[in-house]
DNA sequence: ATGAAAGCGCTAACAT
DNA sequence: ATGTTAGCGCTTTCAT
């Protein structure tokens, strides 16, 4: 087994100082008014014998890790899955590693990753953000650590976010169901305080009021277990046989949703209209194709690692955050036409 | 801003030397009978300043980064999104953390990516190795890194692994489609050398053969981008008319398969009837449902971390490597009824 | 232009 | 039972 070389190995051989590998390691010959030859012999030695810095070393000398805390919900949920992917690509691309983690929309469990992260010194933190973590955020924030929050943000802490526009989205299907006739709409989604969800039901509550309707919402808990999501759709919807849509609030329930409208054997869209949160196959496929609410999710993950690496490349600069908001589109479908 | 404490800070704030602080942190104060009134006294003291130990000073000193390196095929598949869900759980709750990433099954990104999670020190390889890696994995194993491939195999690299039976799912499901009295059916896959592939591959055409039928295979360039799949499954189905089954290799060609029969308006099951690997909402929703080959994800997550914390926990036995075999289960659906 | 040396925070062998 | 000290591998200041 061949033993792992440290930089003074490379001194040692090339009759060099180890001073000096590491300035032409670290790009500073120039700066540093190091030989050109002496450069090029180093470079093709430490090339030749594949020798790369300890960069557990280098991060204890340094105080930066190169790497990003990506915090999400749920990395089995698409949207969370597939933003991550994308951050991942890019992140990897300037150099950094993403160390991540499903929050669970736990707030306990939040914390203690945040303090796992912390310990490994993380560079900089994408995070999806559960309620009640506003001081955790505001320590990072004093300790001069970027944070950048997605898909919703903590009003009380200011920081760069990017979001989609939830309240015009939810408004604009909801008047789209309105516009085929639709006069029962319901909105079923999760109990939950954080803004993305909260202005999904404002967009939802103003469409109806506009239209002088009655709005109905079911609330339901935030669960991994599927039953205990589908039972109280099942309930809500033998309770309401009156309704004619009902607008989905995560993809997530969207589904749940679908599978218990097929299970009661309510007919889309003639018994019921439907629109989701959230675009996927499973709405694509449905028969007959679901109405959807699509986020651009590429952008939503360009826009996060951008002002990320940003931050993380002019650290001095106490810029003005960014707040980003980009648009959804309503992909209409069969599910929600008369 | 308060500066981050030390040991250094602990010890001279209460007066005792670092090492007798290290020892009573790391659990070693019984071992080196240090006073249990000294113990209560740190215990407490570092508790109230919340003092954390550096992990990447721990790390460069022990040598041991406690994270594990998960490279899968695709994060935003949601095979494997689940698998890393589970992982990163019981991970976390050993006291590791997850460093992930895609490997798109790109040998060269693959190589690569094993070179920054080696340089990064993870403890530990969770991979689903694309071919052509493996003296890469050679490598780690004679540095005597734990590795543990899952989903697929190496065939010539001895090391533990956890897979599901490929060639008993395809055989069997090919099976049942015989047994609903097709005659002509097709096996639409990925082309891959990938022991996982090739299983499925070989319980197709068994089955076939035993029933002395004519296999016929159709393969596609794995791709990112949906639209070349879906281009040449459009051109399968539509040279081979006289189909009257489909089994697809793999969830995302299943999915993709769906669209394009939708899209040429093909009958299921009574003009066409449909498997597919893998059994997600996308194929219980559909209409009809899709018959599916179910994979025991949760099974599979279990046993990979299992076999791991195994390995990382007693490094010195150099064990004999597991190769764990689960089982996977038909779910018959309307798809594939006559 | 190059080298010596300090030190990032921690662990553990060794000394007492 | 507790303290002293030598590094882990690297960066960077300061001296030459």
């Amino acid at each position: 087994m061949k033993k792992k070389l440290s930089i003074n190995d490379i001194a040692k051989s090339l009759n060099v100082s180890k001073t000096t590998i590491s300035f032409i390691l670290n790009g500073k010959a120039q700066e540093m008014r190091i030989g050109e030859e002496l450069v090029d012999r180093v470079l093709k030695y430490v090339n030749e014998v594949g020798f790369k810095p300890n960069s557990i070393a280098q991060s204890l000398r340094t105080g930066k890790s190169n790497t990003i805390g990506l915090m999400v919900e749920d990395i089995s949920n698409p949207f969370f899955a597939k933003i991550a992917r994308l951050i991942e690509d890019r992140a990897y691309q300037n150099g950094y590693k993403i160390i991540y983690c499903s929050t669970n929309n736990d707030t306990k469990k939040t914390k203690d990753l945040i303090t796992m992260f912390r310990e490994r010194h993380v560079d900089g933190y994408i995070i999806a953000p559960p309620e009640g973590i506003e001081e955790d955020i505001e320590s990072l924030l004093k300790d001069n650590l970027p944070v950048v929050f997605f898909d919703r943000h903590l009003p009380k802490v200011i920081t760069d976010y990017v979001e989609i526009n939830n309240r015009f989205s939810t408004y604009n299907a909801t008047s789209h169901l309105i516009g085929e006739g639709k006069k029962n709409i319901a909105f079923i989604t999760f109990t939950s305080p954080q803004t993305q969800m909260q202005d999904r039901l404002k967009g939802y509550k103003n469409a109806m009021k506009e239209s002088g309707l009655e709005p109905l919402v079911k609330e339901i808990v935030f669960n991994q277990n599927e039953d205990l999501i589908i039972k109280p759709i099942t309930d809500f919807l033998t309770k309401h046989p009156d309704l004619d849509a009902v607008l989905f609030g995560t993809d997530h329930i969207g589904s749940c949703g679908l599978k218990v409208i097929k299970e009661m054997g309510i007919q889309i869209p003639s018994q019921l209209a439907i629109i989701s949160f959230d675009d996927y196959d499973v709405f694509k496929l449905h028969s007959p194709p679901v109405t959807a609410i699509a986020q651009p999710i590429e952008k939503i993950a360009e826009s996060v690692i951008n002002v990320l690496l940003n931050k993380l490349n002019t650290p001095l600069l106490n810029q003005q955050p960014q707040f980003i908001t980009l648009s959804t589109s309503l992909n209409i479908r069969g599910s929600s036409k008369s």
